[in-house]
RNA sequence: GCGGGAGUAGCUCAGUUGGUUAGAGCGCCAGAUUGUGGAUCUGGAUGUCGGGGGUUCAAAUCCCCUCUCUCGCCCCA
């Protein structure tokens, strides 16, 4: 017992919390399953390889934020520090190459070993969509509009605004990329650019050290390096998006962090949580499922971190109200505990206290925000009857037993 | 991993230049009201002052270490 604290970055979740939370992801399956998306749940640990191989030897993922173990087998083994990877281990491993396209939907806790702020903890939830098989732009737009749409109906569209680039194939990105070092290689960068020249220069365009935002500002544009190909697709996904109602602002700088991302990259970003301004993010993924030994197969998808989302949130609190029952006396018990399983078993949401007066069950009923409070006394009883009161109006009235369930009906 | 700020009751916080039994509001519990809640009144309990070490006759207060939260960086959801 030397702790009882939780361990740093994790987080009970309990009360108004869990509600949040509920009510963000009961609202994104909903939507997802009318796009047509099936949920899917992989373990939230893998074999190290499965991240470690497709997140990118330079991501930061990979070299700093893995929980990695070995296990009494010896197997190294990682908590998921994100969904797609299993995702992919599981088209494979499960052989749905089979059942292509592929809509998946999934939620669940995801794992990194980060200094914790707000809206970044070491163990904190996911909800996500993949689509797995479909190599045109449609499939872009039908995932970017499942995720607006969620956010849509979680009332937050006002709050957020869904930033767009294109990465390009791998051929233009990698002609990009040889642009970009060329004309920054030789400009006074910041010392953690400088670093990034060499591991990742893409993400220097997004730097937010003053110096070298002015040198980006007059950087080679990514969108003049796409060939034609990748020029069409991303035209063809802005039209998609027009005709969807999905709006959206183009990002020339935005650039995402795994390696595995080709073509369309997007996020949904808010100015309300600091600096974890990402709310949902994704991107086309054609080359992953290959790289991690399947047949080559096209995807794109979306993780949203449900944690963000319900700090954003204000619905989805309302509870149901309950119908208490008070017993007086301990005659009243055993009628009163059939009574409750009976209302209960007819679809009633019901409470029975364990202790208490009259005074104090009265009490703790309009704590708990009770709709009614069904009294059984000596007297009630005797007549095979209960006071239904009315904890709104104050009105109560004597039921025959046998009536209870159609006088509460309106409470129902 | 790097740099700043903070930590006193369940919650929000006060606590003087180090000085006796550490306070307020809200909440909680009990009573006024043992068959009637919300309102009011009365009373009550809160606590290793985040933890450890040091200075001192004396530490919530000063010093060091550490933990956690928080803001920013890195990066991301």
């Amino acid at each position: 017992m030397a702790s009882l604290k939780p361990v740093r970055g994790t987080h009970d979740l309990l009360g108004e919390d869990i509600l949040r939370h509920r009510h963000v992801e009961q609202t994104a399956f909903a939507v997802a399953s009318r796009y047509g998306y099936s949920e899917i749940s992989t373990p939230v640990f893998e074999f190290t390889e499965v991240f470690a191989r497709t997140l990118g030897d330079t991501s930061d993922i990979v070299t700093k934020e893995m929980y990695t173990f070995e296990d009494k087998g010896g197997e190294r083994i990682t908590l998921r520090p994100e969904g797609t990877a299993g995702v992919a281990r599981a088209f494979i491993s499960g052989g749905l190459a089979q059942k292509l396209p592929l809509k998946l939907f999934y939620r669940g806790p995801m794992f990194r070993y980060e200094r914790p702020q707000k809206g970044r903890q070491r163990q904190f939830n996911q909800i996500g969509a993949e689509l797995l098989g479909v190599a045109g732009p449609l499939a872009d737009v039908e995932i970017i509009s499942l995720g607006a749409q969620i956010l849509d109906e979680l009332g937050l569209s006002e709050h957020v605004v869904c930033e767009l680039n294109s990465l390009g194939d791998a051929e233009s990105r990698n002609a990009y990329r040889a642009r970009l070092v060329e004309y920054l290689k030789d400009q006074p960068l910041s010392e953690d650019s400088r670093e990034r020249l060499h591991r990742n220069p893409l993400r220097i365009l997004d730097s937010k050290e003053e110096r070298d935002r002015a040198i980006v500002a007059d950087a080679p544009l990514m969108s003049d390096s796409l060939n034609d190909e990748s020029r069409r697709f991303f035209d063809d996904l802005r039209n998609g998006l027009e005709i969807a109602g999905v709006k959206y602002t183009l990002n020339p700088r935005m650039v995402r962090g795994l390696d595995y991302y080709c073509h369309s990259a997007f996020e949904f970003t808010t100015t309300a949580l600091g600096a974890q301004g990402t709310v949902l993010g994704g991107g086309r993924y054609d080359g992953l499922v290959k790289q991690m030994g399947g047949q080559a197969t096209p995807g794109i998808g979306w993780a949203a971190g449900i944690e963000r989302l319900a700090m954003l949130v204000d619905g989805g609190l309302e509870k149901k109200r309950p119908i208490v029952i008070i017993p007086i006396g301990a005659e009243a018990a055993d009628t009163a505990l059939e009574v409750t399983q009976r209302l209960r078993r007819g679809g009633f949401s019901v409470d029975l206290g364990f202790s208490g007066n009259m005074g104090k069950r009265m009490k703790r009923a309009n704590a708990a925000n009770a709709c009614a409070t069904v009294i059984l006394g000596e007297d009630e009883i005797a007549r095979q009857a209960a006071t239904v009161r009315d904890m709104d109006s104050g009105e109560q009235a004597e039921v025959p037993l046998t009536a209870l369930e159609t006088h509460l009906d309106r409470f129902r």
